[in-house]
DNA sequence: GTGACAGTAGACAGACCGGTCTGTTATTGT
DNA sequence: ACAATAACAGACCGGTCTGTCTACTGTCAC
């Protein structure tokens, strides 16, 4: 046995699993916590405990490795939203729903503001990231726009589009004051919105 | 006369002024559309057609550069909010004026989204750009607080919390979604805040 | 066994980064 | 006229970045 070759020394993270989840994993922790620029692949791969060469067999290119690592970003808050969502009935309840899950999400000593948000900050228009970020967006749009018209609110596309407002200014004021705590205001601000719109608004 | 040494090549903005404030003319145009980490110290000194140790005689460092491009983006935000002010008497109308002002913001051409957030995603908590920031947070904040108050708000610090998450989200998503449109939306929302708080919220 | 496969370790290339330093030139005060 | 100042151009340094490449090593099917 001339050197240990498999589990080279730290594993910092995610232990278990393919390369390609350690890799992901990685990705997760180091691009979301200290930006996508300012993390180099020496560093995940190191956090990861995997080759260098792993990585490119498996993901191509940094820029890959990003535009995965915010596709699972994006899987990971509709699982969580999903979960928030599927312990109520009625459409308002889920509305609201989807912020107490941001909300817990804030609370959470990881939260570092919208991964989007940040990953944008950091790239060029026109890039690859941002049709991610994209599909993000269009998304939490339309699962808006879907419960506002289940709850039967004259103009499901505007009230969506204040509520967006609402879920954005949640997570931008949570991130920079570093203060969790708005949420008991955007819940406010949230019924009040849903409530006038449904009255007749 | 064996060279033309002043006036390198271009000088594409800003072509008047002292070294400084040629060189702070091509931070907040290079700083501000590409990031701060993306941008380069050579393209800084080539936009603002200033030699690099003008540079670092001036500054120090890139990152207090960093810093008084931010401390400007600050004062201009300023400057820009206070004259929108300006145009109004009651505290409830200049309230709804900040909206208002960062509306014209929003559609110009330039805009990608709030400086301070896009340098706070690209740097490491604890950092001298976090200062700048919370010092720029500090200051919208009080804004809407003293005017709350003067509007006469039972809460004005509660009003204020709920306008700043208001004007985040307003520009979170003329950001994200390149829609500056969304201002029609927060104006009412703002309107419904501010009118509600002041009938006895 | 043996060959295919997926992984590891790490050297290397070429570009770019922030920052320092040398030497030159234009302007200004006296 | 001349010294001092401030700006210029640009070479240079050590370090880091992404990405490629070679060589080795376990595992499993057959």
């Amino acid at each position: 046995m001339p050197t240990k070759t498999v589990g080279t020394a730290a594993e910092p993270a995610a232990p278990g699993g393919s390369a390609r989840e350690r890799l992901l994993a990685a990705a997760n922790e180091l691009f979301y916590r200290e930006g996508i620029h300012t993390v180099g692949i020496d560093r995940v791969i190191e956090r990861a405990g995997v080759a260098k060469a792993s990585l490119y067999n498996t993901f191509g290119s940094k820029d890959e490795l990003i535009r995965a690592y915010l596709q699972e970003r994006h899987a990971r808050t509709a699982g969580r939203i999903g979960a928030a969502m599927e312990r109520y009935s009625t459409p308002r309840e889920k509305l609201l729903a989807i912020f107490e899950s941001q909300a817990d999400y804030f609370t959470s000593s990881e939260f570092r503001g919208c991964a989007f948000m940040n990953a944008s900050a950091e790239t060029q228009p026109g890039s690859s990231i941002e049709q991610v970020s994209d599909e993000y967006r269009g998304w939490i749009r339309a699962l808006f726009t879907g419960l506002a018209e289940q709850a039967g609110a004259p103009d499901p596309a505007a009230l969506a589009g204040r509520l967006v407002v609402l879920y954005d200014g949640a997570g931008l004021s949570a991130r920079m004051d570093r203060n969790p705590g708005v949420f008991a205001d955007v819940r406010v601000m949230a019924a009040a919105l849903i409530d006038s719109a449904l009255a007749g608004g």
